[in-house]
RNA sequence: CGGGGUGUGGCGCAGCCCGGUAGCGCACCUGCUUUGGGAGCAGGGGGUCGGAGGUUCAAAUCCUCUCACCCCGACCA
């Protein structure tokens, strides 16, 4: 590429609505623009990017077996109300076409893979089948956000499992796994693979990459002990306990205080030693009073879970409503509702709300003094002690750059994919969905790896690997060696980018390195002078000066030590 | 969906409180000089001030409605 005429809108400065540091760089560093909220144009160099991931993706999906399809993305309402997901998903973006029919922009494509399996696999010895597509997704989102990190049209790259029994799965499921692991580490990303929620759709277990990063939405509890690690939507800690005071049972007047630190600043005891009585309305079950220590969080998804069902907070006047007493002064001794504990409750003595406005209870103990039921419901914390080995959780941030997921049957049989077994017996297809977003992966990387001056690319996903700099466009000389090198890049594999614009030295230096391409090379008065250019690592900006027939080993040399692959 | 914020030339912003007919930096065009870390001088082009309505002699500025985008939360199959 001659970047006189490529299309590398750089920007001098940060755009004002770009937050996160990858959705800051990709759009200084011209790699996307922004059409509209959560939706994208990639651009030259962008798209490269794009490439390079889902050219490595195509190897290790294709290594295990995995077939490339293309499904559509305009799918009849049919097989979504055949599964039962037409209804209830707001993200679904609907729309009829000129009769009057029902469609929608697909999500994910689990109906149609089982509507495909239900014509096309009759036998177990069709099975087992890896199909897999790298398509544009459409999700009309609450909230895009972060740059290309939520958006509502993506692409992804979506794999789907076909065996005729659950041991089967578990080795599709294996192979998608060890893939993975393959790709990312290929992208030259750090990343988890964690324990995940397997959510309100079921199925038999599930784990995502996450790529620890600040802009990432998910928090992810980890061990360096033992390599526990799990999303804290279901992550387990152990707290430290506080030390339980020898009290008995009292009421104490504790007026105007409402809030755990005003409650534990009056008492002028550890927050540790009180209880968070939080009032939530199941979506069938109706009020459930919910207790979590105090210096605790609720995580309402385990709540949900442990309730098999939907939750939502009560309004205040719910709460006087159940509890006759204003939320801040409520407790479970003597509610009328159906009490469920954090299991860290289990033991000790504390102050909860007395039901009764201005007042608490002193030397409450769970299980003796009121009835409930006991459950993991606390948003783990960091410092806390791993389940497995007891060594302190640490808790990141990260993107979730890909899920594995076991399906099971839930499909199959709604779209009536069977097969008939050695038996002769008619059997529904055990499915698995798997997920990866290569725009997560990009950004995944500038996050990670993005210095103050700009994005490093690793050399596996890097849109060129080469910059070529030509120092002053007017000399002869300057130029001619610089078009050299640019052609022998070519001729030995590279790609290239020549910096043949008239431009000031420091402005090509700047883009060089907001661009982020791993080699940099320079041509300019040390060509006159010497002989010689400047081979520079974008990583390691260490410099070494070679005469110019050495370029491109110098090149390989640097990409020898910095690449993995 | 709840809360907060922002819309002024391609980009980043000032002007708005206190109404008087739009400005700065960068980018862009022309010329000259300059060429190793975002050059200098001179000249120049480009803006329905997000949109609609209203108040007023007069609206970027005040009022009402509306649209878009960003951030926090909820949601995220």
């Amino acid at each position: 590429m001659r970047r006189s005429q490529s299309l590398v809108p750089t920007l001098r400065e940060d755009p004002a609505d770009a937050e996160a540091l990858s959705h800051k760089l990709m759009l200084r560093a011209g790699l996307i623009r922004q059409l509209g909220a959560g939706i994208y144009l990639f651009l030259p160099l962008g798209q490269r990017v794009l490439d390079k991931v889902n050219a490595i993706i195509r190897e290790e999906m294709n290594a295990i077996g995995g077939q490339e399809i293309t499904m559509p993305v305009i799918h009849p309402a049919e097989i979504w109300k055949q599964s039962g997901r037409w209804e209830g998903i707001p993200e679904m973006f609907k729309l009829q076409d000129r009769y009057g029919r029902d469609l929608c922009l697909g999500m994910t494509h689990e109906e149609v893979v089982a509507w495909l399996a239900a014509r096309e696999i009759r036998s177990y010895r069709d099975l087992p089948q890896i199909w897999y597509q790298i398509q544009t997704k459409e999700r009309d989102e609450a909230r895009p956000r972060s740059g290309v990190l939520r958006t509502r049209e993506f692409l992804m790259k979506d794999s789907y499992t076909l065996d005729p029994d659950v041991a089967a799965l578990d080795r599709s499921y294996g192979a998608h796994d060890r893939a993975y692991r393959r790709i990312f580490d290929r992208c030259g990303l750090r990343y988890w693979v964690v324990q995940s929620d397997t959510g309100m759709m079921g199925g038999l277990g599930s784990h995502e990459f996450m790529a620890p990063a600040a802009a990432g939405e998910d928090e992810i509890a980890i061990c360096e002990g033992c390599g526990y690690a799990a999303n804290v939507e279901i992550a387990r800690g152990v707290p430290a306990p506080p030390a339980f005071p020898a009290w008995t049972r009292e009421e104490v007047a504790t007026p105007g205080a409402r809030t755990i630190a005003e409650v534990s600043r009056l008492l002028a005891i550890d927050p540790r030693l009180t209880i968070k009585s939080l009032l939530y309305i199941g979506k069938t079950s109706g009020p459930v009073l919910v207790l979590v220590r105090g210096d605790h969080a609720l995580h309402e998804r385990k709540l949900a879970r442990a309730l098999g069902q939907e939750v939502r907070p009560a309004h205040p006047d719910e709460v006087r409503q159940h509890l006759g007493a204003p939320a801040g002064s409520v407790g479970p001794v003597g509610a009328r509702v159906t009490v469920l504990a954090d299991e860290h409750l289990k033991d000790g003595v504390y102050v909860v709300g007395a039901n009764r406005d201005g007042f608490h209870l002193r030397g409450v103990a769970p299980g003796r003094d009121f009835d409930c039921r006991f459950a993991d419901l606390h948003t783990v914390t960091a410092g806390e002690a791993c389940v497995q080995c007891g060594k302190p959780l640490v808790v990141e941030k990260a993107i979730e750059i890909g899920n594995i997921f076991k399906l099971g049957t839930k499909y199959s049989v709604a779209l009536d994919a069977m097969y008939l077994d050695e038996s002769g017996r008619e059997q529904p297809i055990v499915m698995g969905s798997y997920g990866i977003g290569p725009a997560r992966i990009a950004a995944a990387a500038i996050e990670q790896l993005a210095d103050g001056d700009g994005i490093v690319w690793p050399w596996s996903i890097a849109p060129l690997h080469v910059y070529i700099v030509c120092v002053n466009v007017k000399d002869q000389a300057q130029r001619a060696a610089a078009e050299a090198i640019y052609d022998a890049c070519r001729t030995h594999g590279l790609e290239a980018m020549l910096d043949d614009r008239d431009e000031r030295p420091g402005v090509k230096f700047k883009d060089a390195d907001l661009l982020g391409i791993p080699v940099r090379v320079t041509v300019g008065n040390s060509l006159v002078k010497e002989g010689v250019v400047e081979v520079r690592s974008r990583k390691t900006r260490q410099e070494s000066r070679v005469p110019q027939d050495k370029v491109i080993d110098a090149v390989h040399a640097i990409r020898a030590t910095e690449s993995r692959n």
